[in-house]
RNA sequence: GGUCCCGUAGCUCAGUAGGAUAGAGCAUCAGAUUCCUAAUCUGAGGGUCGCAGGUUCGAAUCCUGCCGGGAUCACCA
């Protein structure tokens, strides 16, 4: 249960009675009211804007209306204390005993706690990853990798059902210079003196193998063949091998597509010609000159007559070509198909996740599904800015030239798929991120995945300590639950119960914005709460977690903190971090 | 030159779809602690939210214009 939204409908209750008493104009609009936790915890436990936003359409001064409805609320019960304040809020106090029985609840609920309803099971594709596979993913792939993932486990937390999906570019000129490379691993295989990797060929290690597969398997058939035809074999070969390769790293990764969607298949089946035949339908389609680009003419710019797009009837800046001079398509063709296809498939709510070099990318892609879905979908395009790496401070330089670029593998083998996925969500997506090897790796305060993990662990801990010492004591979550939560009397207990009722209102919003980073930060402040908690133990040994000569103390608070961890982990499992119960 | 993103404490960053006195970590400073519940703890100082207008009960948040930083700019993927 979100209990904000909860509240929030018994106020628009408390409004609507006071409508039918004739008290409140009638018909107002009650979408802008927010129910929330106040900045200043003194002002209680949650605050309403209801009068402000009321009052210019009720024909009200915000402070009467606030005192109107404070009355109101105050007569219905759920409140130790009901306060109108500054320009006209409304401070709600409830009974300690409410935010006591949260505890029970997530008890209950496990790491279930915090699934919403939001989406309503309506169904959203989320594509990302979606490199070319031409090669290893690198550091660069990994941010928009995991954050897509980690959107994916969020909608899916707040009610949508989600589909997570990668488009394979197996269809580009970048694909048949990959199949030129393999090709020319396949003639070192079978004893070839090939010298240097020429310019422009992909000269990595990782397609010797490649090679030599196709020897072992066409001795030097292939070699004897047409272009076309050994070209034809090498590449399905090559594409297969290397998403084989994606798709291992994006295990190491934790991450599973459900869908990988393969342009080429566009272009095979007809979808493209049939997609671009649609548009042509609606008339959007037109051969036209572009003009040249202000401020900066390409130095072989020259006017050419080609296949446009209306964009700029929804809103992009210039229409955009579908056909390159060569009269084949451009990859905006089959990309325009390939997210009709996804709208086809079922999916109103559609999410790209891309690299901030292809935000130039962003209006035309919105204008084509605009156009082909009637505006009946919509596309959000999440963009990851660059990662930074650092040693020991210092910036590491790569350079895929001379093959001195890090790799997603060297990455997660050396700070873990746990520390990775959580630093990577640090942050907000259109931010930029510097990583740094040491931090990440550091086992200390300091350190928030440290910080988050270990104290779920710590809550582990203590309830192995508690096993052993406290005799015959149960602490499976039905008892647990069942313990005197009334005995929960500190004011740090309460902070942190109050901490973790707030879960379910931060799936609900960072899934609406398609922020999951606020879930990571969530649960460092959550964790803050916690080690807040375990260090007044510290302090005065009457608030520790097991008192030896009290059990009915020890097993109240065994459930809070049983129950923080639930949250914890529910948390973690959003971004696809474990929650490990011992340190190492 | 166009477009998009960013600009918040000395540093790195949050800021919950417009809310009350703008927060956290690091660093700095001042205390406590050698104890063991497991990786010290508590507190303090520190801000013209890039600048200037506008919208309204109310703006870090929305709009406009500047300044500064980054990405990108017919046919690549």
């Amino acid at each position: 249960m979100n209990i904000f939204s909860h509240f929030q409908t018994i106020i628009t209750d408390q409004l609507g009675a006071l409508s039918a008493e004739g008290k409140l104009a009638e018909g107002l609009d009650f979408s802008k009211i927010t129910v929330e936790p106040p900045r200043d915890a003194a002002h209680g436990d949650l605050a309403t804007n209801a009068a402000m936003v009321l009052a210019k359409a009720a024909g009200m001064k915000p402070r009467d209306l606030a005192e109107l409805l404070a009355a109101k609320l105050e007569a219905a019960g759920h409140f130790t204390k009901v306060d109108v304040a500054g320009p006209g809020f409304i401070n709600l106090t409830l009974q300690p005993d409410f935010w006591r029985a949260q505890v029970a609840h997530i008890l209950n609920a496990r790491n279930t706690y915090g699934e919403v309803d939001a989406g309503r099971g309506e169904l959203v594709n989320v594509e990302y990853v979606s490199a070319n596979p031409t090669g290893p993913m690198h550091v660069g792939h990994t941010r928009g990798a995991v954050f897509g993932d980690a959107l994916a486990n969020l909608l899916e937390k707040a009610g949508y059902k989600v589909c997570r999906e990668y488009y394979i570019n197996d269809a580009g000129g970048q694909i048949e210079v990959l199949a030129r490379s393999v090709f020319l691993r396949y003639r070192e295989a079978l004893g070839e003196d090939i010298g240097d990797i020429p310019e422009g060929l992909y000269p990595g290690d990782y397609l010797v193998p490649i090679g030599k597969e196709l020897a072992a398997e066409y001795g030097d058939k292939l070699k004897a063949m047409p272009e076309a035809d050994w070209l034809e074999i090498v590449r399905k070969r090559a594409i297969e091998a290397m998403m084989e390769m994606i798709r291992g790293d994006l295990a190491a990764l934790g991450i599973e597509h459900e869908v990988f969607y393969s342009e080429r298949s566009l272009h095979e089946n007809g979808a493209v010609e049939e997609t671009l035949a649609y548009l042509e339908s609606k008339g959007l389609i037109y051969t036209g000159v572009l003009e040249p680009p202000k401020g900066k003419t390409p130095e072989d710019w020259e006017p050419r007559p080609q296949t446009l797009f209306k964009s700029t009837e929804f809103g992009d800046d210039v229409d955009r070509a579908l056909k390159k001079s060569d009269g084949s398509w451009t990859y905006f063709a089959p990309d325009i198909a390939y997210h009709y296809d996804k709208y086809k498939r079922g999916a109103a709510h559609l999410i790209d996740v891309w690299g901030a070099d292809h935000s130039g990318y962003i209006k035309r892609m919105s204008a084509a599904v605009a156009a082909v879905t009637d505006g009946k979908a919509d596309l959000d395009v999440k963009i990851c800015q660059l990662v930074k790496l650092y040693r020991n401070g210092e910036p590491v330089r790569m350079s895929k030239r001379a093959g001195s670029f890090v790799t997603l593998r060297d990455v997660v083998e050396e700070v873990g798929r746990d520390a990775v996925r959580f630093m990577m969500l640090y942050r907000k997506n259109d931010a930029p991120l510097d990583f740094d090897f040491a931090k990440v790796k550091e086992q200390s305060r300091e350190n928030p995945v440290f910080y988050v993990q270990y104290a779920h662990a710590r809550i582990h801990s203590v309830l192995r300590n508690a096993q052993a010492e406290v005799s015959g004591i149960d602490l499976s979550d039905s008892a647990l639950a069942k313990a005197d939560m009334a005995l929960l009397r500190d004011e740090a207990e309460l902070t942190l119960i109050k901490q973790m009722a707030q879960f379910p209102r931060m799936v609900q919003s960072a899934a609406e914005a398609h922020e999951p980073h606020r879930i990571a930060f969530y649960l460092y402040e959550l964790a803050s709460a916690f080690h807040g908690l375990w260090n007044k133990g510290k302090d005065d040994p009457s608030l520790r977690f097991i008192l030896a000569d009290d059990k009915s103390v020890t097993l109240a608070r065994l459930a809070l903190i049983r129950a923080a961890a639930y949250v914890v982990e529910a948390g973690l499992g959003i971004l696809g971090v474990e929650a490990i119960e011992e340190m190492r």
